[in-house]
DNA sequence: TATTGCTTGTTCTCTTGTTCACAAACTCGC
DNA sequence: GCGAGTTTGTGAACAAGAGAACAAGCAATA
């Protein structure tokens, strides 16, 4: 029985959230259970692989039947540390920092985007409707700030998340930036690899990567077959 | 040696783009030649892996010296099939089509943004300023066209990218209607798993996967390290 | 031309990840 | 309470990937 904070594998956290998505959707059709079988299918993997990935959060499945949606979905939360909501700072207000920012895909998911900062004048004050899990709550804004408050607005709504939407050569300074003010984990859209302290975890989103990757797919294809 | 068409692991496909980016850097920078070293401190990632995934594409380099950066971009673009532009058609004009839209990384990167579709008769007609390789090219503009005529657009145009930013209800629908229509790969930001034939290879990218993943590794800092 | 110094390409070993296969365990119907 | 049918959890075999180590090969210099 591997205990609740035994090691989970890399390949597997990759995997939780996946889960957690289709054990979502199963829980809003109103399906109280799942075998390893159907829920390997929905998710377009191996079964054996969801039972096994399962079998690290511990052991709540019931032989004969499967698990239970709602129960299975906490374990996940709770192995992703996934405890309420984590507030997220966008830096950069250009066309991608202004896309996520209305993009509602944050806040319905549990990380509502609680500041936004620019190192440009004249886009500090414009006003971003702020939309949160419970949906949009018209009266709530969120305004942009300088970059130079950064630190401040950090403490203030105890922001945990860093979202970099600059341009590619601003990247490394808004990373800087947010590790002094104390974030605890970074997403960036900048084509660039980052230099933080280890204690920092960062994850790369380069939409040219992606499409790059299917590039050799589309060209392989027939013979090859892509990787999930 | 490996012959130019020999298979090249999911793990070295994967990770192409990445050294691309780098050479890229390299020579806007004026280097002319790199050893695996470097790349690697520059990639973060492992020396030894960084030959090994090179040796893949031929055997490139020169002993004492390294690689020459044009050359072996030139190799990483013909293994990755990046052969002059990939035209892409959006699926979905809402916040996130939107944003994607305006977002200059495609067509800076080879894929032009060529089309986009929405289902909503009130969005047809929008323009959006067009840029490509070459940068913005101020009087061609990209106009909003109703999703039924898809095909004919995607024809038309020569595309073989579709991008999907519908809403998720949607998704499935729209990799539907982008199969029919013939495309040869599909980048999706709906959180679902599509269900397209074989020979369309499709990746996945979701915000709230990545910030979850992260938050993992958050939970763990210190002890663990988060990959890449 | 010989020597020195550097870097690649590759082999080998170790680790991680995937999949199969099956015993253990549970439910349901009779 | 028992047997039939399911489904989990995991051991074991297999595949893929990572990294260390080093021989082979090239350049530069004398």
């Amino acid at each position: 029985m591997p205990g609740p904070s035994a090691a989970v594998p890399d390949a597997t956290v990759e995997r939780l959230p996946l889960y957690h998505q289709v054990l979502a959707d199963l829980a809003r059709e109103g399906e109280t259970t799942v075998s390893s079988v159907r829920l390997a299918e929905l998710a377009g993997v191996n079964a054996a692989k969801v039972r096994k990935d399962l079998s690290f959060l511990g052991s709540y499945g019931t032989r004969g039947v499967g698990y239970d949606v709602e129960f299975l979905m906490l374990q996940v939360q709770r192995t992703l540390g996934l405890t309420g909501d984590a507030r997220v700072v966008i830096v950069g207000f250009g066309n991608l920092g202004q896309a996520l920012a209305n993009y509602g895909g944050f806040g319905e998911r549990g990380f509502p985007v609680t500041a936004i900062v620019d190192a440009d004048p004249d886009k500090i004050g414009t006003q971003v409707p702020r939309s949160d899990a419970n949906g949009e709550s018209a009266t709530e804004r969120v305004v942009v700030e300088h970059v130079e408050r950064l630190a401040e607005v950090v403490r203030d709504h105890k922001i945990t998340v860093g979202v970099i939407a600059t341009p590619q050569h601003a990247a490394q300074a808004a990373a800087d930036a947010l590790v002094a003010a104390g974030i605890q984990s970074i997403l960036s859209f900048a084509p660039v690899v980052l230099d933080v302290p280890e204690s920092v975890p960062w994850r790369k989103v380069d939409l040219a990567t992606e499409l790059q990757i299917l590039s050799f797919y589309q060209a392989r294809s027939g013979s090859l077959q892509h990787p999930a």
